[in-house]
DNA sequence: CCGGAAACTTTTGAATACCAAATAGCGCAA
DNA sequence: TTGCGCTATTTGGTATTCAAAAGTTTCCGG
């Protein structure tokens, strides 16, 4: 239910771009600084020029890469700053969304997808993409929600809430569970109020448990504009 | 300042085709439900179809057609739904705008330009689009708040607060300019706090005045798919 | 030897032409 | 009238081509 394409086959071949590309930047395939060839790539994603120029859009919506007129696009260069900019605008989102969703169930939707995919975070396969469930239950929440703009902000906020989590797996903990299954509960019980508090804390829980790891791990300048190829010194 | 140039004639033709089909849907020229055919538009724009095939997806994004794979591009029906959505994320983003802008501020920026775009706000030309120098004055604290995912969402979000401004020209008074002032003069003044709570009455007065005006003018239930001639009844 | 101007090359932005697949509309028959 | 199948339009995608701008190299002069 919360996964029902393990790569999106069914959306337009410009999205399944776009995921091949964010995926790369967010797993550092294309570091920082790479120079993005419109001919090269699509060579290498075997599609033609028009699905990869629809693509480049979309990833630069949401800050992946930097494109200026006539001169191409860069991978962006994540520092500290994005990791506090995303931390910033998920505690502005996600209590609103947990506080929608609560107000949903206590309307009367049902909470079952919610509830199942808390279940997925706590049994799915140990090693296996823990960061990728996590988010999954945030757009669970976002979903459960039915906010047509909150779903789009949310997605546009989507790829780098993947790419942050993906960068501190240590939080990833059976705390972080029952952080999850707190706040979840309180949606399924249809208590907005409770919800919303609850969501705030666990963003900002999240931030001061990362910032930490994350200022270690994080380049604090931009790298320069640099070719495809990963260069090493000497 | 804060219009450099009148039609944004220097981005990529891409996003002046978005622009325009944006500002035709907002005006109502591209009535709801109307079916976009791409030859036919991209006849009509004088483009071909490459930077129209480019300019969908970033309409789809923002909300302003719904795109379904192979059957084409329609105009949102916008309702008081939609009206709603976009005053429960001004909720939430504006006051964290404000409240960055006045932290900048208090931190050594110049809020000049906020300045500026306040009094061209108050002493614009009359009848000329008062709505839209009040989502660039909205725009301008964004900018001010220097913060680059808060930016992202909200450039997402513009579209639809410009739909919902010129839908609502009566807010356009005296009353509504000392608002913006005194925010204004909160941020100016670097007052986190105060800039923080004044942005978020402002937004609920807003919704509070709207709301009445709006569920008179919008309907209440989505046109059906149509084409694109307006056809009227009988 | 270094600096700057000119020529060359690469790459993007955009147009045109084309094809396959799928939808949608239409007509026809029961 | 209703259901079925055919045609025709339209989208999604590819390949090719061109102009203009950016970047790069070369070459000449100080």
């Amino acid at each position: 239910m919360a996964n029902p394409e393990p790569s999106d086959a069914g959306a337009g071949l410009s999205e399944q771009v776009a995921e091949a590309l964010r995926e790369r930047i967010i797993s550092g395939s294309l570091p920082a600084g790479s120079k993005l060839n419109e001919r090269e790539l699509s060579a290498e994603l075997q599609v033609s020029r028009i699905p990869l120029r629809e693509a480049l859009p979309l990833l630069e919506a949401e800050g992946f890469i930097h494109s200026e007129a006539r001169r191409g696009s860069v991978v962006h260069t994540f520092t500290l700053r994005d990791a506090v900019e995303v931390f910033d605008l998920r505690l502005r989102l996600e209590p609103f969304a947990a506080r929608c969703a609560a107000l949903r169930v206590a309307g009367g939707a049902s909470p079952e997808d919610l509830l199942a995919s808390l279940e997925y975070a706590r049994t799915g396969v140990p090693g296996e993409q823990a960061s990728g469930r996590n988010s999954d239950l945030h757009e669970e929440i976002v979903l459960l929600a039915d906010h047509d703009l909150l779903r789009r902000l949310s997605s546009l906020l989507n790829g780098r809430v993947r790419w942050l989590f993906r960068l501190t797996p240590e939080r990833d903990t059976p705390g972080m569970w029952e952080e999850h299954a707190e706040l979840v509960h309180a949606i399924a019980e249809g208590r907005p109020a409770l919800a919303e508090a609850l969501a705030g804390a666990h963003v900002e829980r999240g931030r001061h448990a990362s910032l930490p790891h994350l200022s270690e791990r994080l380049p604090s300048v931009p790298v320069p504009r640099r070719g495809r190829k990963t260069r090493s010194p000497a």
